[in-house]
DNA sequence: CTAGCTGCAAAGCGTTTGCACGATG
DNA sequence: CATCGTGCAAACGCTTTGCAGCTAG
């Protein structure tokens, strides 16, 4: 219940109010096995808040956002999904023909974006990358025909 | 005019007809210097084709990319952007401070690719890429703070 | 001729915003 | 008690869809 209270902290000191629903977001970001979309966590949210509009999931998403306590991707689906920064960094490989999403270790990304610092000068936010592609059985699969 | 005869003659072995309108996407597509979003498309298309939909031009999209003819990226800003994959492989690099988009070689990510289809077994479509961070300039900017 | 494409209009979806009330610090 | 956050509802922008008519092959 207090592993959120560093959190606070940065939150608070940075002129922002505690609230509730605010806790209730940290919490299910913070929990969450991965990539959230906003609208899973006004689920999560409103199973113990019944109250809380997804509104204030976005305001408090943009807030998160602002202060890189957490990133946000696009999956291709529509929708941004969100993922708490601080967590093991990891990237996803997404089948596009089963949509199954794999992990991938952040040592593939790292040298790349140490790369391109050092000979391009930009430095890339590589919290954690979406990859589309085939999967390894899709591949398969796909090659028999 | 005829450059494009050898996307029509796909597109009519795969069972598609041929329109002016899908021929005016298509050059909008191929003479593009880069990524364009389905508005860009429409307006250029319009310019010739004054009663052209937007519905069309997103159903040509999803035709083209269901063909592997262009790809499709979502660069952050709610719309996605379509560009030929025929042209010069690339990447996007965007700043997130200055929004300023920089190309990034291919052989950079080329390498990633193969590294993970030998090791992960997942073929990673790496047409291109966007990849967000804080470009030279603004880094420079930034740390002078 | 007939499958497929078009324009139109309307709906759908995720996301954002204006506003008055309520809570936080 | 001033400020900031909230819920509500409505608007927003991009994208998709149903439909009747038209057109390419």
């Amino acid at each position: 219940m207090s592993c959120e209270s560093e959190t606070i902290d940065v939150l608070r000191e940075s002129g922002h109010k505690m609230t509730p629903q605010r806790m209730m977001i940290l919490t299910s970001l913070r929990h969450a096995s991965g990539h959230l979309s906003a609208a899973d966590i006004f689920e999560q949210v409103k199973a113990a808040y019944p109250y809380v509009d997804i509104s204030t999931v976005y305001r408090t998403l943009t807030v998160l956002k602002e202060m890189r306590l957490i990133s946000e991707t696009h999956m291709g689906g529509g929708d941004a999904t969100f993922e708490w920064v601080a967590s093991e960094r990891h990237h996803h490989l997404i089948c596009r023909h089963c949509n199954g999403v794999t992990l991938l270790d952040h040592t593939y990304l790292e040298k790349l974006g140490s790369q391109i610092e050092r000979e391009v000068g930009f430095h890339a936010d590589i919290d954690h990358f979406a990859i589309f592609g085939l999967c390894a059985d899709c591949k398969r699969e796909t090659a028999s025909n």
